[in-house]
RNA sequence: GGAGAAGUAUCGAAGUGGUCAUAACGGGGCGCACUCGAAAUGCGUUUGUCGGGUAACCGGCACGAGGGUUCGAAUCCCUCCUUCUCCGCCA
């Protein structure tokens, strides 16, 4: 949600903070319908203020026994006036609530026009692994050791799910555990959250109701109609829940979050034959960072989460590189985001297994999230920062590709071995 | 799933149709006084939001949420949500 007094002060500038974003907004029926919305409201208030003030005297005038029934039944057209204007007010309310819910956050002043061919990028860690053998697709690797068992995937769910068997399952866990160990040694705390929620976490999230859609729906037979819950496309949705309508104190924040949960995403129509394999798949398992901070705060907290998250992949040895993002490719909530981006071999590219994002104060006005500044006396709204720590769906074929051998065999990254016995190869 | 009880500020809680919504009373926090300091004590101060106004200030709204009855609702009625207690079921 953006600062409507931001727009009303001064449109034109935020018509083209938005236009950057590839977001085309006029403004001007808006503005016309604040000011409608505003007289109303000055001429209902007057009518209520009335009304107040004669039900004052009732109980007076009744004790010294006067007839009371003329202002009872002036009352009573008063009333009719004031619910006939109440009513056009709600009218325009809701209107005016959904056009603004409907916008996008405003993109950072550092954050370049245009979309994803205008990202830049920040910083390359290693370089791309070079095989003297043919190498192999990660699908092929995982299957042939017995780490991921697609057909009976296919066989539970459908098309988009896998089975982690064997070193599979390990090497999954023992991801998480890396990632969790780190994470805690950080200092943030461990979530574990529902993964159902109720339609309000999307939209705090800034992911409904534009987005509804594009979640898996949780049908209610009892709810007459739409849904009441839905499956959590990534922990965000709920760690950015954990504090609605709150006002917390300054001096407890920041707020650092993580929690681990399956993603289910339904990826309607978005499947492309080079990311098969468990590159898209409608669940995957992602730890999600999360943090709460003041408004000084975000952008040295924004540096912070990526550096965790790029940290991890490190820790990996894993080539891969770190892209700020132009406007057009943040996602509608927020204001600036860098994605992770590892090394495929099989699919010659890089793909992203975190993005890291300052949400500014967008989503903490979606779910009125404030703070009362250490003066005890204002209150300003929080900024919300979320960077996945990460997404292993991601991470393992990069793995298996990058450490693959001649022989069919995955070296397993050093760090992770703890978890798997102190095994030190997959084969 | 069944039965019952409850939701009022930072917490406990009073108010059961008007003169009781900043909201009694109590606790906590903060400030001041007393003190070498602290405790104790005393005094004062502590909701948010939306409008009007350059401002001082003025007004509207909010008693879990949403409707209804009424000149007037925290209070009466309806629907929903949450919490607690008991029973049933269950990993």
């Amino acid at each position: 949600m953006l600062d409507i007094n931001l727009i009303r002060k001064d449109p034109d500038a935020m018509q083209a903070k938005l236009a950057k974003k590839g977001c085309q907004v006029d403004f001007s029926g808006f503005l016309a319908k604040d000011q409608q919305r505003r007289d109303l409201i000055v001429q209902v208030e007057g009518l209520k203020a009335k009304k107040n003030q004669q039900s004052a005297q009732i109980p007076q005038l009744k004790k010294e026994g006067k007839d009371v029934s003329s202002i009872f039944s002036e009352m009573k057209i008063v009333s009719e006036e004031i619910r006939v204007l109440d009513d056009q007010l709600s009218a325009i309310d809701n209107e005016q609530q959904e056009f603004l819910a409907a916008l996008p956050n405003v993109p950072a002043d550092d954050v370049i026009a245009g979309g994803k061919e205008n990202n830049a990028i920040v910083s390359i860690f290693g370089e791309k692994p070079s095989f003297s053998f043919a190498t192999r697709h990660h699908v092929d690797i995982v299957e042939k050791l017995g780490m991921i068992d697609y057909v009976r995937g296919a066989k539970l769910s459908g098309a988009g799910y896998w089975v982690y068997r064997k070193d599979g399952s390990r090497l999954e866990w023992a991801l998480l555990n890396y990632f969790m160990e780190q994470h805690l040694a950080d200092g943030y705390e461990m979530i574990l959250p529902p993964h159902m929620l109720s339609y309000t976490c999307g939209y705090t999230a800034g992911q409904f109701p534009k987005f509804k859609d594009e979640v898996y729906q949780v049908r209610n037979t009892e709810a007459e109609e739409g849904f009441t819950h839905f499956m959590l496309p990534t922990a965000e949705t709920a760690l950015v829940n954990l504090h609605r309508d709150e006002i917390l104190s300054e001096a407890e924040l920041p707020f650092k979050y993580f929690a681990y949960t399956p993603c289910y995403r339904k990826e309607a129509g978005s499947y492309r034959a080079e990311e098969r394999g468990m590159i898209r798949g409608h669940q995957f398992n992602k730890i999600e960072m999360f943090q709460y901070t003041t408004p000084e705060n975000s952008d040295a907290a924004l540096e912070e989460l990526v550096g965790k998250a790029a940290a991890l992949v490190k820790g990996l040895g894993l080539h891969h590189r770190v892209t700020k993002l132009a406007a057009e490719d943040c996602s509608a909530s927020m204001m600036k985001t860098y994605d992770i981006e590892v090394w495929i071999p099989s699919m010659n590219d890089y793909k992203e297994v975190s993005s890291a994002s300052n949400a500014g104060d967008y989503q903490a006005r979606r779910g009125n999230m404030r703070f009362r500044r250490s003066d005890g006396k204002t209150l300003a709204f929080v900024h919300t920062l979320n960077a996945s720590g990460l997404a292993t769906s991601r991470i393992m074929p990069a793995i298996v590709e990058q450490y693959q051998q001649e022989d069919g065999s995955v070296l397993i990254p050093e760090v992770l071995r703890k978890w798997m016995g102190g095994q030190e190869k997959i084969q």
